[in-house]
DNA sequence: GTCCCGTCTC
DNA sequence: GAGACGGGAC
């Protein structure tokens, strides 16, 4: 599917723009599966400027699954609040638990004991792999993505299954870990979604008064004060809003709910 | 308004 | 397969 000579060439100009213009970020310097993959779930359609405060913060306060497993939630969100998806959180602590009931506490080192794990899905399963193991899977995000869709100029409908292919077909030997951070910096600085045009998978709507900024701002009050009436917030949002969005966390477990006082679960 | 080292639910 | 899910930076 891609002749030697080729492959060969896409590789030296990625590891050598990399050897020059790395980003000396925070979860490269350890190999440990645990801090691994909570950089990886931060870094869920999340950006990387927002990422590394929250998650020096986040591993000095639960370096470890044990330590996660037996955090309080209202501890545990306010590591995580204003980073965004605080199911992410919830998940997380949740497979803390898993591993540390059924594995000593061990994060697997195989696809498919992760791909079990709440959280974990196709990239992040791959991403553990590569960065805490060097295995040589293919860790395609939008970036990774992206540069092999400008590089080799392939149709931006090509299916992932193929890219997937294809990018396996790319990985150097035995530098699975370098060679995807590599691609993941080159992808990010050098061939840009603002440069290429290629679109990316997932969109969003806008922000401001929608019901995630609804979530987001009650989860926030509520790390504030342990209980709030539901009647004291109708002044704040609108009321058939607020109600919808109170339901579905409910059905989360983000909070409970009683006598029309919201307080975390 | 658009994007970001995606995953889960329905 | 579509929609939901945070929040700040550009």
């Amino acid at each position: 599917m891609l002749t030697s000579k080729a492959k060969l060439l896409f590789q030296k100009k990625v590891l050598n723009w990399y050897k020059k213009n790395k980003r000396d970020l925070p979860w490269r310097k350890t190999r440990n599966p645990y801090t691994v993959l909570v950089s990886e779930i931060m870094l869920q359609q999340t950006q990387v400027d927002r990422v590394i405060g929250y998650y020096l913060k986040f591993i000095d306060r639960f370096p470890d699954t044990l330590t996660l497993s037996r955090a309080r939630k209202r501890t545990l969100l306010s590591y995580w609040s204003g980073l965004g998806y605080n199911n992410r959180a919830l998940n997380l602590q949740k497979l803390a638990q898993i591993v540390c009931k059924e594995n000593n506490g061990i994060i697997p080192r195989n696809e498919q004991s992760l791909l079990k794990l709440p959280g974990i899905g196709p990239y992040t399963a791959h991403a553990v792999l590569a960065f805490a193991f060097n295995k040589p899977v293919p860790v395609l995000d939008t970036n990774i993505r992206r540069v092999l869709i400008y590089e080799f100029s392939l149709d931006e409908k090509t299916p992932l299954e193929e890219l997937k292919a294809l990018a396996l077909d790319c990985i150097p030997e035995k530098k699975s870990r370098i060679w995807h951070n590599a691609l993941m910096d080159y992808g990010s600085m050098v061939v840009t979604a603002r440069k290429t045009g290629i679109a990316p998978l997932s969109k969003q709507g806008t922000f401001e008064g929608s019901d995630r900024w609804v979530r987001g701002n009650l989860v926030k009050l509520l790390l504030k004060s342990k209980r709030i009436s539901v009647n004291s917030l109708t002044t704040q949002f609108d009321e058939n809003q607020l109600r919808h969005v109170i339901n579905k966390m409910l059905k989360e477990k983000l909070f409970i709910l009683k006598n029309e006082y919201l307080s975390l679960s």
